[in-house]
RNA sequence: GCCCGGGUGGCGGAAUUGGUAGACGCGACGGACUUAAAAUCCGUUAUUCGAAAGGAUGUGGGGGUUCGAGUCCCCCCCCGGGCACCA
């Protein structure tokens, strides 16, 4: 042993881990099992810093955990259907299977040299039949639950990318692949039922176990509950109501007029009835040509129309004018408001513009609150309320009026959310087909699981025009009903490929099952994944899509649990030169070249050491120097260290062998909580207190020798795990990963000594070192003698042991 | 507007329960080695007054609690992220 060949050592640590199979779980234990599960990623065909630094922690993670004694699971797979595959097929013709198998072994090939381990043969690529057969296979089965429907909606549509997207897929009106404006087009379209359980994937967020606050802040904004009260408005002298939902019922008796959304359903008898029907005509023709982040975003200055007509308030049976407005959604609640300006700013802007009456119906406690600049919106008691006057608006007020509502038949307290279904179809290739036919005679049916997967077929031509290219094969449409045989015709859109994500982590522990997508009893053992690693841009689609499926396998007596991940760490993004590295923008930075310069090892303590891994970070040259530097001086150390003379019987070890004590306490601190970066500078420190050993000492003794060399092999393990298990074998010829994380020696964590701080009146004026232990008297005549101090002159000590004293007076 | 995070040297960032602010690393500066450079090694590096000893100031700003506050409480400012005409 005397250069440091990282290049060498490190790929022959990778050979050994593979052919010894280092990281291969028992899949039917019951005891200490470990699922550790990075996010598997689309093959793009090279990693970027966010892969290397995704891929890192989870392997610290593996590495750290099975020295703990855990049965870890730690597998990797591949997001392998979606567009750049397709695209590329488009411009170059190559096939998307030949250009994405390509990326996986080139993408493959980078984690292993980053070292990861990975149980490779349980690897999943969610674009391999045996994989996509499976996801058909759930997909009938939530068909079969009334999971899965189609129907008619607008619903958005991307023109570049020419399919349709998912809400949680379009970013401010703007396609969040291709950053183009997305219309709204309506469609005849898949969904997949996921408000069915709004409240449950609510709910579950303050159950789950240690999840970011900010994740489970997003998706419950996402989820979007509120609660309030439901209820019908009649149009006066007509047979025609419609439904309102309002989260403040309390100030129903200032309401001074109603909205329509323009797209309301009763629109038609509306136009029909109303002295204004041209303006009218007029109003909603001009809504429609609006894109939906147009009438949001372009101005927020309110426009509407009035009717002519009016509708009765349920609590006084006042008539109040209808009005159309766009500025009421149809998709969020009944499309329909009840319009109260003195309380709610919306309102209170159109009925300035419009010279509507505003009614003050609640006040604050002290009755100053004036709603002459502005509505009121926050709590206080109801007043001009007839007989609910002096009720506290939010708790009483709320609820004597909903219960007035519900006694007279006109309402009910209702919660609405923001929760919109999944909208899955997407009028592409390159994805996992839909498994369902139409027949004339029998309407829509699932495909005959015997002849799943359904396959998708081969094709020359991959350009979509406005519908999926599968519908250019004839072969591929045309098929025979399962239930009654006649001609019948395929769906042509394929899934969203978060479909394929949404469950990937349970193929993964029965990933070679023939006969179903997993095994019950094996998912059920394993899990909810215990830890779970990926980017925080998966926060809200990829995590409460799964959550979902989860959630709906669950009910079809798939599994038994109810979450997917019991706990997830979401790393940072790492940035180059002020923004998000991407190709587009010509700042990345290619971490495969590090391995040649500066190698795995050090890249990863890099990415570990640079900052807290929940947060972004700057990408920055020198900072892997720096970890490169560390590396070399330790290897170095170990050299002049294990050349060092034996000598039983020397004392001067002492305060080295007690700082790797403390550093094997810290470091697993650390570890414990994720933080890395403080893992790393402690074995930068004790590196440098070895130095600074190996600078006075001549000699050692053979115990303290081997303690030395082998703890800090071991600390050094889950993030540095080639060098530490060179250094290992070359000195004790053994496999480090085989080897327990050491116990803390609790006895010898303290150093005998440390520097007393002597505050007077809390500010710093002398240190001192000094033994640990000594009673306050001790101290006191110690600052008396040294310092010259006259105690009588301070009317209070107050003394912390081991720490500080502070002379007040 | 609402909901989450944050704000500490030139930079990335450390600081158990309130107890020496700036660990560790980068960069910079000075020195050694070298014909020279790189690499390496040694030293300095919050600001400021001072020749030094030693002071003073300092964790976004302002108040407060405390013997003592980066840490706890109140008010305000700024930055990042998410949601947003959501009734």
């Amino acid at each position: 042993m005397n250069e440091y060949k990282f290049q060498e050592i490190e790929s022959k640590w990778q050979k050994y881990w593979s052919d010894n199979d280092s990281i291969k779980c028992d899949i039917n234990s019951k005891e200490k099992n470990f699922y550790n599960l990075c996010m598997y990623p689309y093959p793009s065909g090279d990693l970027h810093m966010g892969h290397i630094r995704n891929y890192t922690i989870g392997d610290v993670i593996t590495r750290y955990k099975i020295m703990n004694g855990f049965n870890v699971l730690s597998p990797m797979g591949w997001d392998s259907f979606g567009l750049p595959a397709e695209n590329a097929a488009i411009k170059t013709g190559i096939h998307p299977k030949t250009f994405t198998e390509e990326r996986i072994q080139n993408m493959k090939d980078q984690i292993i040299r980053l070292g990861s381990l990975y149980e490779w043969d349980r690897e999943v690529a969610a674009h391999s039949m045996d994989y996509y057969k499976w996801t058909q296979y759930i997909f009938i089965k939530l068909y079969k639950n009334k999971l899965a429907y189609k129907k008619d909606a607008p619903v958005n549509w991307c023109g570049s990318c020419k399919t349709v997207l998912a809400n949680e897929q379009v970013i401010e009106g703007n396609c969040d692949r291709c950053d183009s404006i997305v219309d709204q087009k309506n469609l005849n379209q898949w969904f997949l039922k996921i408000s069915e359980y709004s409240d449950e994937l609510l709910e579950g967020l303050s159950q789950i176990g240690d999840w970011p606050e900010n994740v489970k802040a997003m998706q419950q904004n996402w989820i979007g509950k509120s609660e309030g009260a439901e209820f019908s408005l009649n149009i006066d002298g007509t047979q025609l109501s419609f439904d309102v939902f309002t989260t403040r019922p309390d100030t129903l008796f200032g309401m001074t007029f109603a909205v329509l959304s323009p797209e309301h359903p009763l629109m038609k008898e509306i136009l029909t009835i109303s002295s204004n029907s041209v303006e009218l005509q007029k109003y909603i023709e001009n809504a429609k040509k609006k894109s939906e982040f147009e009438r949001m975003s372009l101005t927020k200055e309110k426009t509407g129309v009035d009717t002519g007509l009016f509708v009765i308030n349920p609590v006084n049976g006042q008539p109040v004018s209808l009005w159309i407005a766009d500025y009421v959604l149809i998709n969020y609640g009944t499309g329909a408001i009840m319009a109260v300006p003195g309380h709610d700013q919306r309102d209170y802007d159109f009925a300035k513009k419009y010279k509507i009456e505003i009614i003050q119906v609640i006040s604050d406690k002290s009755r100053e609150s004036s709603i002459e600049k502005e509505a009121y919106v926050g709590e206080g008691i109801l007043i001009n309320s007839g007989k609910f006057d002096n009720l506290e608006s939010h708790t009483e007020g709320s609820k004597k009026i909903i219960q007035f509502l519900e006694e007279n038949n006109i309402g009910t307290s209702k919660t609405t959310f923001r929760l919109r279904d999944w909208l899955i179809s997407r009028q592409r290739y390159w994805g996992c087909p839909i498994p369902l036919i139409n027949c004339e005679k029998c309407g829509m049916v699932p495909e005959n699981e015997k002849n799943l997967p359904v396959l998708l077929p081969d094709i020359d031509d991959y350009k979509n025009t406005n519908e999926s290219p599968l519908a250019k094969s004839e072969e591929f449409i045309n098929t025979n009903c399962p239930e009654c045989g006649s001609k019948a015709i395929r769906e042509t859109d394929t899934m969203d490929t978060f479909v394929d994500s949404s469950w990937y982590f349970l193929r993964f522990v029965d990933s070679k099952n023939k006969n179903k997508p997993f095994d019950a009893k094996k998912v059920n053992n394993w899990l909810p994944v215990d830890q779970y690693i990926g980017g925080v841009e998966h926060a809200i689609l990829h995590l409460l899509y799964s959550r979902f499926f989860v959630k709906a396998l669950r009910d079809m007596n798939y599994l038994n649990f109810n979450e997917p991940f019991q706990n997830l760490f979401s790393q940072g993004m790492i940035n180059f030169g002020g923004s998000k590295m991407s190709k587009s923008k010509g700042n990345t930075v290619d971490p495969e070249s590090y391995f040649a310069t500066h190698g795995a090892d050090a890249l990863r303590l890099y990415i570990l050491f640079m900052a807290p891994p929940s947060d972004g970070v700057e990408w920055n040259d020198g900072g892997i120097e720096g970890t490169k530097r560390f590396l070399n001086k330790f290897w170095e150390n170990i050299i002049i260290l294990s050349k060092l003379k034996e000598l039983d019987g020397s004392n001067d070890d002492e305060s080295i062998v007690r700082k790797v004590n403390q550093s094997i306490n810290s470091v697993s601190n650390h570890l414990d909580k994720f933080e890395f970066n403080t893992a790393v500078s402690d074995l930068m420190k004790l590196n440098n207190d070895l130095s600074d050993f190996l600078k006075n000492s001549e000699n050692i003794s053979k115990n303290s020798k081997d303690m030395i060399i082998r703890n800090i092999c071991i600390l050094l393990f889950p993030m540095a795990p080639h060098i530490a298990s060179e250094i290992y074998e070359d000195y004790f010829n053994e496999d480090l990963i085989k080897t327990a994380w050491p116990e803390v020696d609790t006895k010898n964590l303290k150093d005998p000594t440390y520097e007393l701080v002597i505050q007077i009146n809390g500010k710093k004026r002398h240190t001192r070192e000094t033994q640990i232990g000594l009673e306050q008297s001790e101290v006191e005549e110690i600052c008396k003698v040294e310092f010259d101090m006259n105690l009588s002159e301070f009317n209070k000590i107050i003394y912390i042991p081991d720490k500080i004293i502070n002379f007040v007076g």
